[in-house]
DNA sequence: AAAGTTAATAAACAGTGTTCATTGAATCCA
DNA sequence: TGGATTCAATGAACACTGTTTATTAACTTT
């Protein structure tokens, strides 16, 4: 019963494939110029194939989600390296709007499209890639409450204050509304309210 | 030359007809249930003669947008009329996000859409609602800061730090991310992070 | 060799935004 | 009034989109 090993080797390559090229066309002609038929023409298979390997576009998008928040760890690593809490929180910051900065298609699909993440049950198997990222920034923010010696303050709220502060800059950014508070400063606007966020958070 | 009055008021109304059927199909279907083709069909007329009264879709995004800056505005002008300038940046940011949460397309029309203003000579022109609402922000911040005694904080940093976190906030809860964090939770996520921002920011 | 399995596809369906030649009615002028 | 002109409205087409289904063709098993 079942598939032989190089039928299932075959499969998992032409998988590949597909994502591969799905990658590829998505960084050429970002989310919106991504297409089922686009992806087939690219691999020389007709666009029916490739719901042979996935059920539908959804699903594409959510593996290369996937293949997103690996691209978004090589940026944050150096960060979470990090010693001191608090210059880690900042450092992860400035890498997590690097990356939205740098990576503007991918971020959409990890961090502002909903389809991909229908069912709330799935999800939170699903985006537990992101939920790694925010729990590492919760435990940080507890580090950093405790060494500065701050009273009264819930790390998990702490942590969503900072990461939707990012979340917003990025997004701003890529609506191009930075750019219309002031001309050619959207990385400048970023770093400073970065800096300016860090400083009230933390009383520094 | 040019068109009789008659004429232009039937122009003027027939445009009025398309918007009015825009808006409804906005509501009832989001942004990506709005069609040339269900306005045409709503207004029981074909698909080209909408473009006889605007360029294209983006045009009639772009008119929503400012009918949607409308809408906001009487959610925001009982907080603008705050006195004391801290309590007014606390009612703006609560009023802000309470209107992205009840009106989820028209807040990503507004906020997240840059296909309606592809031009930024064009934008600063006509993003002029929200350039407006921003300075006003700026402006209470700067009360704030004076009547805190803060010092060495520039305004307009921190205006926009205020600014991405509400935005931030209200696009993590629009693509279902708080809900990841915390189950059925989302406005008292938002409330309470507001409140620490506040918090953090004006040093209470 | 015949039967069974299955990967791949062509074609179709129901949509999308947009363009353009044609129609038909209202307006203007002699 | 009659003929010319203007122009709003449209049907039909173009080039796309995601997705489904019956059919073909090749490979595997008996």
């Amino acid at each position: 019963m079942g598939l032989s090993e190089r039928k299932e080797r075959e499969k998992a390559e032409l998988k590949e494939l597909i994502l591969d090229a799905a990658k590829r066309i998505l960084l050429k002609n970002g989310k919106e110029g991504l297409s089922i038929r686009k992806i087939a023409h690219a691999i020389e298979y007709s666009p029916a194939t490739i719901y042979l390997y996935f059920p539908d576009k959804d699903a594409i998008l959510h593996e290369l989600m996937e293949i997103g928040f690996g691209l978004m760890s090589k940026y944050l690593v150096p960060a979470f390296a990090e010693q001191d809490p608090v210059q880690r929180i900042h450092a992860i910051g400035k890498a997590y709007a690097k990356f939205g900065m740098e990576n503007k298609d991918w971020y959409d699909l990890m961090f502002n499209s909903e389809k991909p993440m229908k069912h709330i049950e799935k999800c939170a198997e699903e985006w537990d890639q992101g939920m790694a990222m925010f729990n590492f920034l919760t435990a940080s923010c507890k580090q950093a409450i405790d060494l500065l010696g701050l009273k009264g303050i819930d790390e998990r709220i702490l942590a969503l204050h900072f990461w939707s502060t990012v979340h917003g800059l990025v997004n701003l950014a890529h609506s191009d509304r930075l750019e219309i508070i002031e001309r050619n400063q959207t990385r400048q606007l970023i770093d400073k309210t970065l800096e300016a966020a860090m400083a009230s958070i933390f009383r520094i």
